[in-house]
DNA sequence: GCTACGAAGTGAACGCTACTCATTAATTAG
DNA sequence: CTAATTAATGAGTAGCGTTCACTTCGTAGC
């Protein structure tokens, strides 16, 4: 996507020359991750001098921070775009499960600048990562309250925590996957986290094993009464 | 602690040097940060020169790496010193989840390094991190094991998804407190993290739905005695 | 005690890269 | 068409991780 510099052409506008430059960033930084890739392979790739790119950012981190910025506001439009057509709030958190662990697939060069580079910001407030997961936490805490108000949900569940728990696995079943690089089963992932948050992990044996015996007995009990 | 070079002082020891040099690391890290704490400094502050950390040490990531493993080398001892003492698989999953929570509050810096610097490790395999969370995972996942098979857990729950769930809120927990430095309550977020893992948040719970094909089990015997 | 040799330590020099700025080119206003 | 303004340039700067030729130290054999 090199542009080709000639005298006297006429000047992209500003905007244009934005998007070249976040494109060119991207392509470098997925390629070569944030520390190998240099401002100089960035503007080669953009076909501009190295010294313009500082008139549009402040730093190489701030240009990254812009390549994520841009990144998250796709997935989060997209996500807007489709929550509403899925009815009531149990569907719309599972759908966001789901939605946010596929991700990891998009793009593997995507996947490892989120999980190694995102939290890092430069030094402002919030921080992109943090904007990010309040973001996320926020489309799941709206479900989550909504759940309680209807009923679906106990009314003593910490919203914020259960979207740590679940943003959280998304994150660890990223950086393994960045990590090893081993093909994983994402519906088989989302269904466990579904399953614990939804259920937890206690056994309810406990209850249900005397009832057992109690039909057993009723069915001999039956059986002797009605054979066959 | 600075060490003050005589000549003709005696060398000490090769182990005690590696020491010297890595606690002057933990602690330039942990002020500046990795990106700028500079080698420069920490030969400075352990009184040596910068070719000589270079020939205990590969890179200055390797040094990173060395102090990190210490600091997980000593938290592990001492979860492994303590958890034979607690009794049975919930009470050592609970354990497990305060005890890793409450590290955020031991050392801020050190914090930052674990959240911000921790995931991007050489080119070692395993990484470091992910060496970390397995271990952590392990330990977890031996209670989480224990607590199906003596019948406190539900045989369908995934050990490694719960692991994670865990590790994911403890490490959001961690970088939302390093980024913006309120004060938390810890024992609030551990009891959430429990009441979720152990509960999940559906009101109606998994326990109805086992009894559901009781139920129908005891109706089908009672139409047997009883048709219409 | 003296010498020789390997190990440990040194710091100046190197290379790389983010970032700056005086200069030049392009665009716009009058 | 000219002057003023804005955008772009790329050689130069500074800082830091890393290297390596050289120095110093410890010790073993005489």
């Amino acid at each position: 996507m090199t542009v080709v510099a000639i005298k006297n052409s006429p000047r992209p506008s500003k905007a244009h020359r934005v998007d070249t430059i976040v494109e060119s960033a991207r392509k470098v930084f997925c390629s070569y991750g944030f520390e190998n890739g240099s401002i100089g392979n960035i503007a080669k790739d953009a076909g501009i001098a190295e010294g313009t790119i500082y008139s549009y950012f402040d730093s190489k981190r701030a240009l990254l921070d812009e390549v994520l910025r841009r990144h998250y506001f796709a997935l989060f439009h997209d996500i807007e775009q489709t929550l509403p057509s899925i009815q009531g709030p149990t569907n719309r958190l599972r759908y966001l499960i789901r939605r946010t662990l596929f991700t990891i697939l998009d793009d593997r060069g995507m996947s490892r600048l989120r999980s190694l580079y995102a939290r890092q910001a430069d030094s402002e407030r919030p921080s992109l990562a943090q904007d990010q997961n309040r973001r996320m936490a926020s489309m799941m805490a709206i479900e989550i309250r909504a759940g309680i108000k209807d009923g679906s949900f106990r009314s003593d569940t910490s919203s914020n925590i259960t979207c740590y728990m679940i943003g959280g696995a998304i994150e660890l079943t990223e950086f393994s996957y960045v990590q090893n690089g081993k093909v994983v089963n994402l519906d088989e992932i989302a269904e466990s986290i579904w399953r614990t948050i939804s259920g937890g992990i206690s056994s309810t044996g406990a209850a249900t094993e005397p009832l057992i015996g109690l039909v057993e007995r009723f069915e001999k009990a039956a059986d002797r009464l009605d054979p066959r």
